[in-house]
Order: C-alpha cells, then sequence, then structure tokens
RNA sequence: GCCCUCGUGGUGAAAUUGGUAGACACAAAGGACUUAAAAUCCUUGCCCUUUUGGGAGUGCCAGUUCGAGUCUGGCCGAGGGCACCA
C-alpha cells in the first residue's frame, strides 16, 4: 500500500478548491447565514505560527458551519497601513508600497497552503486607495457630527529626527534611531469623541452574553464609570481666585476633609510659574513613571501653596491646598479634596506632611471610639463625627444622601464621571490614511472638499527626512480652491481606525461608490464569531463599537449596534527559550539533545546551551518556528491537527517537535485505516453493526457538542478514540452493510481539520458531495448503563444493568452479585441514594 | 497597590457542570518483532500486597453535602490587565 503523500494530495486539492472556487461565498435566502471572522493580519513578511493557529481554529468553524448548512462568509484581508513598512523603508531604502504588496504576496501563498476555507474574491488591504478613501469620507462625516475635534496633546518628540515617537519607538527614553533623549511636546492634534458614547458602550457590553467575561470585565475598567458628585471649594488666599471644582466619589466623607490637593498642569499652577520652587516641584513629578504600577507605590509628595480651601459643610474648617503628584489632570477637574482616612493615597500625603487624619466612617464590626490608623478604610460601615450625616450607612446610602443635602444647599451636584479619555487619531507619519482637512494661509481649518477626494498618497518619496515625510513636499501639500491657496493636513490616521470598520468592507468589498452597501451588512451583520488575540481585548475592539455608534447606528438604519456577536481569544503559541555561554538567544534549528536533558549547539557539540523557560514566540527571543518549515515536512493537515491538538485554544500552547510529528503518524494511521476499509467494502456484505452505528452516532454528538464549545483539544481526543474504535470493528474483517455509510460519517467529521485528508478519502470512496451528517438519535439511546455502587460514598465497583431501572430491582441486583455480597451481608443498610443511571450510595452502619 | 483568571501525574490536559478523577496525547521504563537499528505494537505509571485486593490522592486549611477537582470562607502560589482614575 502507498503511504499518505501530503505533497501531492494537498496540493491537487488546493488547486481544486481554487479552480472551482469552492469557498466563494453564497447566499441562498432559504439558508441561515454566518459570518465568521478572525483578525487580519499585518504584513509583516511571513505568517508565523499564531497566525496558523488563529487561521486554524476560524477554519475549523467555518468549514463546519458550511457542511451544517449555512451561508458562510468567511474572509480575510490585510491590515496594511503601519510603521513597519515605513521603518523597513528608512532601513533598506524601499518604497513602503512595494515592501507591503511583496508581503502580501508572500502570505497570501502561505494562507493557500494551509488549506483555508477563504473567499479571497473579497480579499482587501487597508492601504489601497479603494480602501482607504471611504475611511476619509468616515472622517468628513464625523466631523460634521461633530464627533471630531482638534486638541493639544503630549506627544513623544525626537529632537534629532524631528519626529514623534510611538511608544515602543522610546528604549530607556531615547529614540531608537537617534539615541536623542525625548521630549515631551505639545501638539495640535485630532480627537475622535469616543467618550461621547461611554455610557452606551459601557451599557451595552453586560448584553454581549457570547464575549469572554474577561474582556467584558478589562472594557469595563477602562471605560471606568463612577458615580459621584462635583463640589465647589471656595477658596482663601488670592482675592482672583474664588473656587476650585473637584469631583469626588466620596462626598460622604466631606467631614474628614483636610487638604485639597490640584494635578501640576491645573490651570491654578499658572500662578506658581515663575517660581523655582514649584517648577523645580513639577520637574520631580513629571520624573515618577506614567503606569499606574510604577506610581502605586511612588511617595506622594506635594507642593505647599499659600492658598486655602474652605469645607462647604463646615464654613469653620479652613484647611491647606498642595499640589501633588498623584492628582491627574485628566481626570474629574485636576482637583481632589484629600480624607486621609478613607483613601489609601490621600493617607499616605496626609502622613507625610503631618495633616489630620479624621475617622468619618465606622466599620460595621468595630465599636464606637474606633479611628483608623496604619492605613485608610475604604469598606462599608456608618458615618460618624460627621453632625448631620451621622448614622448613615455607607456606601449607599451616604453616598446619595450627601449628594442630596450637597444640592440643596448648592454646593455641589450629582455627576457621572468617566475613565475613558478621547481617541487621538493624528499620527505625524507617511504610511497611513491621509487626514481630509485643509487649512487656508491663517491656518483656519475646513474639511477638504468633496471634489478633492480621494486624498492620494503622494509615491515615491524620500523617507529618510527630518520629520514627517508629508509635510516636506510642498507640490502635495498645496491645493488651490477657487483661486485660493490652502494647505493639507499632513498628519495620516491611526491604522486603528482602518481596522474599525473592515469588517463591513468585507460585506461589499467590490463597491467602488460606497464603503458598503446597506442591504450586504444587514444581510451578514453582525460578525457571528470574531476570533483573535486577547491584546486587542480594548483599543481595537473598543474603537470598531464606537465606530458602529459614529457612523452607523444612529442615521444608517443598521439593523445591528454591536459589530461582534461573539468574540472568541485564542491563546500564544509558546517556546523555550535557548541561550548559549555568552548569554545570546539561539532559536531552536541550531539546537540539539540526545536525552531531552543535554542541549547542545549543532555546530559545536561541545557547546552547552542553557535551556530558559517556555515564552511566547518572539524574534527577539529567536524562539520562532517557521511554519512554512513546519508544512513543508509534516503538511498543512498535519500542522492544523497539532496545533488544536494539546491545550484548549483559549489557552497558551507548548511547541512540540514530537507532537508535531505524533500528529503526522496519525494521519499515516488514518489513511492506513481508509486502505483497510477500502479493501473491506469490496467483499461481499454481511448484516449490520450496531455496535458500530452506535458509536459513530455517539460520536458525532460529542464532536458536536465539543465544537460548540471551542474543546477542539477534545475533538482531537475524540478523534483518536474513534480511530481505535473502527480499526478494532474492521479485525473482524467483514463488510458490515452500514460500514462505507458510517465510516463516511467519520470521515466528514475529521473535514473541517484535514481538509485535504478527508476530501481525498472521500472521493476515493466516490462521495463528492456532502454534509454533515444528521446523528440517528435511537442510537443515542442506551439500553445499558453502567452504575457505580458506593458504601459511604466510596466507590465498590460497577454494575451493568437495563437502563431506567427503579431502585427496588437495581438493589435486588446488586444483593445477588456476588461482587458487593462482602460489603452488604454483615451490615445494616441506614439510607439509599439512588442516582437514576449513574450511582447509587449505601450508607451502612459502621 | 487595584481589578480579573487559574492551581489536577514527569509534561500538555480530560472529567456529561455536585456523582467512576487522570480520557486523549507527549515523555520515560520494561517487553514483543528484528542478526541489529529504525519503524510498529503491547504493558507499566503514588503507597502497601507475589497476585487477588486495599489505601492515599485534584496547591494548603476549614465548612456545606450521603457524596466536592467542581459549591462557600480563609490562606499560599502562578499568570494576565492597569491611563497617578479621587
Amino acid at each position: 500500500m502507498e503511504r499518505y503523500n501530503f505533497k501531492i494530495i494537498e496540493k491537487k486539492w488546493q488547486k481544486f478548491w481554487e479552480e472551482n472556487k469552492t469557498y466563494k461565498t453564497k447566499v441562498d435566502k432559504n439558508k441561515k447565514k454566518f459570518y465568521c471572522l478572525e483578525m487580519f493580519p499585518y504584513p509583516s513578511g511571513k505568517i508565523h505560527m499564531g497566525h496558523v493557529r488563529n487561521y486554524t481554529i476560524g477554519d475549523v468553524l467555518s468549514r463546519y458551519k458550511n457542511l451544517k448548512g449555512f451561508n458562510v462568509l468567511h474572509p480575510m484581508g490585510w491590515d496594511s497601513f503601519g510603521m513597519p513598512a515605513e521603518n523597513a523603508a528608512k532601513q533598506n531604502n524601499q518604497d513602503p508600497k512595494v515592501w507591503t504588496e511583496n508581503n502580501i504576496k508572500t502570505m497570501k501563498t502561505q494562507l493557500k497552503q494551509l488549506g483555508l476555507s477563504i473567499d479571497w474574491d473579497r480579499e482587501i488591504s487597508t492601504c489601497s486607495e479603494e480602501y482607504y478613501k471611504h475611511q476619509q469620507k468616515f472622517f468628513i462625516e464625523m466631523f460634521n457630527k461633530g464627533l471630531v475635534y482638534k486638541k493639544e496633546n503630549y506627544v513623544n518628540w525626537d529632537p534629532v529626527d524631528e519626529t514623534v515617537l510611538a511608544n515602543e519607538q522610546v528604549i530607556d527614553g531615547k529614540g531608537w534611531r537617534s539615541g536623542a533623549v525625548v521630549e515631551r511636546k505639545k501638539l495640535s492634534q485630532w480627537f475622535f469623541n469616543i467618550s461621547k458614547f461611554a455610557d452606551d458602550l459601557q451599557n451595552e457590553l453586560e448584553k454581549l452574553k457570547e464575549w469572554p467575561n474577561k474582556v467584558k470585565v478589562m472594557q469595563q475598567n477602562w471605560i471606568g464609570k463612577s458615580f459621584g458628585c462635583e463640589i465647589d471649594f471656595k477658596i482663601l488666599g488670592n482675592p482672583d481666585i474664588k473656587s476650585v471644582k473637584c469631583f469626588t466619589t466620596r462626598p460622604d466623607t466631606l467631614f474628614g476633609f483636610s487638604f485639597l490637593a490640584l494635578s501640576v498642569d491645573h490651570p491654578l499652577s499658572e500662578l506658581y510659574k515663575n517660581d523655582p520652587k514649584f517648577n523645580k516641584f513639577k520637574d520631580n513629578c513629571s520624573k515618577t513613571g506614567t503606569t499606574e504600577e510604577s506610581i502605586a507605590n511612588a511617595e506622594k509628595i506635594g507642593f505647599k501653596t499659600n492658598l486655602q480651601a474652605i469645607n462647604p459643610l463646615d464654613e469653620n474648617k479652613i484647611v491647606p491646598v498642595y499640589f501633588a503628584n498623584f492628582v491627574l489632570m485628566d481626570y474629574g477637574f485636576g482637583a481632589v479634596f484629600g480624607c486621609p482616612a478613607h483613601d489609601q493615597r490621600d493617607f499616605d500625603f496626609a502622613k507625610k506632611y503631618k495633616l489630620e487624619i479624621k475617622t468619618v466612617v465606622k466599620p460595621l464590626d468595630q465599636k464606637d471610639g474606633y479611628e483608623v490608623s496604619l492605613e485608610a478604610y475604604t469598606g462599608p460601615g456608618t458615618i460618624i463625627n460627621s453632625d448631620f450625616l451621622n448614622n448613615l450607612k455607607v456606601p449607599d446610602e451616604s453616598v446619595i444622601e450627601t449628594i442630596k443635602i450637597l444640592q440643596k444647599k448648592k454646593l455641589g451636584k450629582k455627576k457621572i464621571n468617566f475613565r475613558l479619555k478621547d481617541w487621538g487619531v493624528s499620527r505625524q507619519r507617511y504610511w497611513g490614511c491621509p487626514i481630509p482637512i485643509i487649512y487656508d494661509e491663517q491656518g483656519n481649518y475646513r474639511t477638504a472638499p468633496e471634489e478633492s477626494l480621494p486624498i492620494k498618497l503622494p509615491e515615491n518619496i524620500n523617507l529618510n527626512t527630518k520629520g514627517n515625510p508629508l509635510s516636506s513636499i510642498e507640490e502635495w501639500k498645496k491645493i488651490k480652491i477657487n483661486g485660493k491657496d490652502y494647505y493639507r493636513e499632513t498628519d495620516t490616521l491611526d491604522t486603528f481606525v482602518d481596522s474599525s470598520w473592515y469588517y463591513l468592507r468585507f460585506c461589499s468589498p467590490k463597491n467602488l461608490e460606497e464603503p458598503f452597501d446597506l442591504n450586504d451588512i444587514n444581510y451578514w451583520m453582525p460578525v457571528d464569531q470574531y476570533i483573535g488575540g486577547v491584546e486587542h481585548a480594548i483599543l481595537h475592539l473598543l474603537y470598531s463599537r464606537f465606530f458602529m455608534r459614529a457612523i452607523g447606528y444612529q442615521n444608517k438604519n443598521f439593523t445591528f449596534k454591536e459589530p461582534f456577536k461573539g468574540l472568541f481569544t485564542q491563546g500564544m503559541v509558546c517556546h523555550e527559550t535557548y541561550k548559549d555561554n555568552k548569554n545570546n538567544w539561539r532559536s531552536p534549528d541550531e539546537i540539539i539533545t540526545k536525552d531531552g536533558k543535554n542541549y547542545f549547539l549543532k555546530s559545536d557539540n561541545s557547546e552547552r546551551i542553557k535551556v530558559g523557560p517556555s515564552e511566547s514566540m518572539s524574534k527577539s527571543k529567536k524562539n520562532t518556528i517557521d511554519p512554512e518549515r513546519i508544512i513543508e515536512l509534516y503538511g498543512a493537515d498535519a500542522v492544523r491537527f497539532f496545533i488544536l491538538s494539546d491545550s484548549p485554544p483559549e489557552k497558551d500552547i507548548q511547541w512540540s517537535e514530537q507532537g508535531m510529528l505524533a500528529s503526522y503518524k496519525f494521519i499515516q494511521k488514518l489513511f492506513l485505516l481508509n486502505d483497510k476499509v477500502q479493501n473491506l467494502i469490496k467483499l461481499e456484505k454481511q448484516n449490520e453493526s450496531d455496535e458500530l452505528s452506535k458509536y459513530i452516532n455517539q460520536y458525532l454528538n460529542k464532536i458536536e457538542r465539543n465544537l460548540s464549545n471551542f474543546q477542539y483539544n477534545v475533538i482531537i481526543a475524540n478523534i483518536h478514540e474513534a480511530h481505535a474504535f473502527i480499526m478494532k470493528v474492521i479485525k473482524e474483517e467483514k463488510n458490515f452493510s452500514n460500514l462505507i455509510n458510517e465510516y463516511s460519517k467519520f470521515l466528514i467529521s475529521v473535514a473541517p481539520i484535514l481538509p485535504h485528508f478527508a476530501n481525498e478519502c472521500l472521493s476515493l470512496l466516490n462521495i463528492k458531495d456532502y454534509s454533515w451528517p444528521k446523528i440517528d438519535e435511537k442510537f443515542l439511546i442506551e439500553e445499558n448503563v453502567s452504575i457505580v455502587v458506593q458504601l459511604n460514598g466510596k466507590k465498590r465497583g460497577i454494575i451493568i444493568t437495563k437502563k431506567d431501572i427503579a431502585e427496588e430491582e437495581l438493589v435486588k441486583e446488586i444483593f445477588k452479585s456476588k461482587t458487593f455480597d462482602k460489603f452488604l451481608k454483615d451490615n445494616t443498610i441506614k439510607k439509599k441514594f439512588y442516582v437514576k443511571n449513574r450511582l447509587i450510595n449505601f450508607l451502612i452502619e459502621q
């Protein structure tokens, strides 16, 4: 018998699918739709194992839904604007467009080698003019709706290259190319008003039943809705300053007020701009890192002003005003009222500057006279030491009541605050979608006139210039309208804008006039299953949700509001890391081991290699495995099989060459089985094997259940078991009359995972058109069940008996059986617990 | 520091959601086949027992229950998220 030659067979089927347009999207109105989308890749050069995992998971689902009779939309495209193209251009003097297009070509070939059921006729690329021209129209539409505005914002500025740097381009506070110390610089930039939808984005989250909870919690924290009030604090010490506004979620602790703290960027800082001590303090504040983690334990420092604030609930109470490093200008009003006893940061601050720490909340389990001592108390309790607020229950009653009182006295008002900031979309880069804005000579801006659209990126330009390349191309910048000179905006859009609506474009990819047909998107949207990495849990997914609200929902008659009905976030692909004795990273291809314990360098057997922990594959640690090489060695089906086998898809998976090899060998075994069946069915037909039908139907039942739960690793185990079972059945060397029928069901069941192999085997059986097999319910009914027999909760054996047996009858059978005789005969049974068809537990006297 | 998730053999993991713990696979050891190797197949897998059997056992400690990997409380550990968020 011939071995299964994946090289020939996989190519043959890929050619067949391409020529027959097998995976072209079809719409049959009698069928339901299913939109399966995986996050589209950035065309960085070659595909990596993460792509293989992501797209295999999606492909299994698409193929399954297809076989189940859905109209499936399963497209693919390229998130092709972005920095790597521009970096490559600068380093290797390549045109970003050419570089990107070459990468797309390579990666498309690689994806095809994986045997994905993608409708390539719908391919889109965000860097193409046909794509980004629509995006410019969206920008204008949003501008006209008041969802776009310009604001000053801080950026990382490289003074040598005169360019803005992304966070990842700043290494140890220095520019990645120039090595210059990065400065904080204010630039005027474009913003999308995402915070306008903050409340809706938050409220709709809970309706996303098919999203992982983890992602919803992350978005919830990001949006950060909080309920509280704004309070005006009267200020003494400067006749020009009347009051300062604060936001607080804890107005109920106002009687514990002992200082007022301002952000160093607060407007009042203007008063101190010529004070060298204040400026030194401000510098100190900027030295503390900007991440929450680095600041959490950082020392709380302050700058005492000559101002004082009056407690609105007790005018005799006057406290000092500080600038403090833990107050943010972006949130609330850049000012907080300090209540040290019930906020840890305020507590730390008060300790340092010896300010009053007055306890105003008593925990429920504490006696009278309770005082906060070692740390702030932030939990529930009752209000104390607070005059007319005393005895209110914290927090439900106290916060609401205090707000009511403040409102009555006109000292403050109820307010809901959000953490979510507006989305800065300006990028000072070449390789992105040009922003359709023009400026007159006075610097006044307006949207670019309709007839000047689309604004195309200039080609063949020199990228090795200082600053944003677009701003140095005078002829591109200039535009004349009605004889008047205007200048184009030279910022381009954040690439997250590109990916915020691409899933709509897939519904009508060929429409030249409009970004989509309303009919198409109302048919296909929302995406039924979106699959991608958890690293996009916040930004990409939140921006996409925002886009639906900004462009569509209100006035475009969309029949949906949320873009992604189901979301699945897959884990990463990991591999051990290797270092040589000079502490350089080494790639797995350079390493050899004979015993699995001691590792050496292939090129130099004497050099021992240190094996590090398994980490997600990355070029910098050299622990990557090239999918192309693996497909070449083992075939696409084997890679697909392995990448699903070892771990549940949502968890990280460990790459294992042995595991990969085992998957390859298993396919060879399946082919051997196929060969045997092929020979058997040529024999004269025998009676039916009931056992076989029963097994296959129960197996299909399990597969469907596991498919719907994304338990693909368990499906792989089910397939192994089914293979072993069928092998056992055919050992009898009989052509059971149901053999070909049941066996072909098995082949169809593996088709979503092993499409080349399954199609080849099915065509050898002359099966060309097939759909997902219907489960025959009668085989799911068991006549016999095995019931666990327990004594005092301990398993003493199993009894096989007929299904739905009555308790009395079962007990009789157990007493008849010799196995249980020794346990039961000398004991009195106090009680019995019978779980139908599962288990019986006898409680006996000890 | 705050929020979330997770702790099951040498390893990756299953467990019909409170009812046979360790399916399936990798690795290891032993065996069969072979002149030999590779490949393939079988067996084993903690403790006591020659076997039959029995016992312990799902991070640790308690609790609920006839029965807990699964539920509750506390502790320990690992991973992830975080924009100084008032």
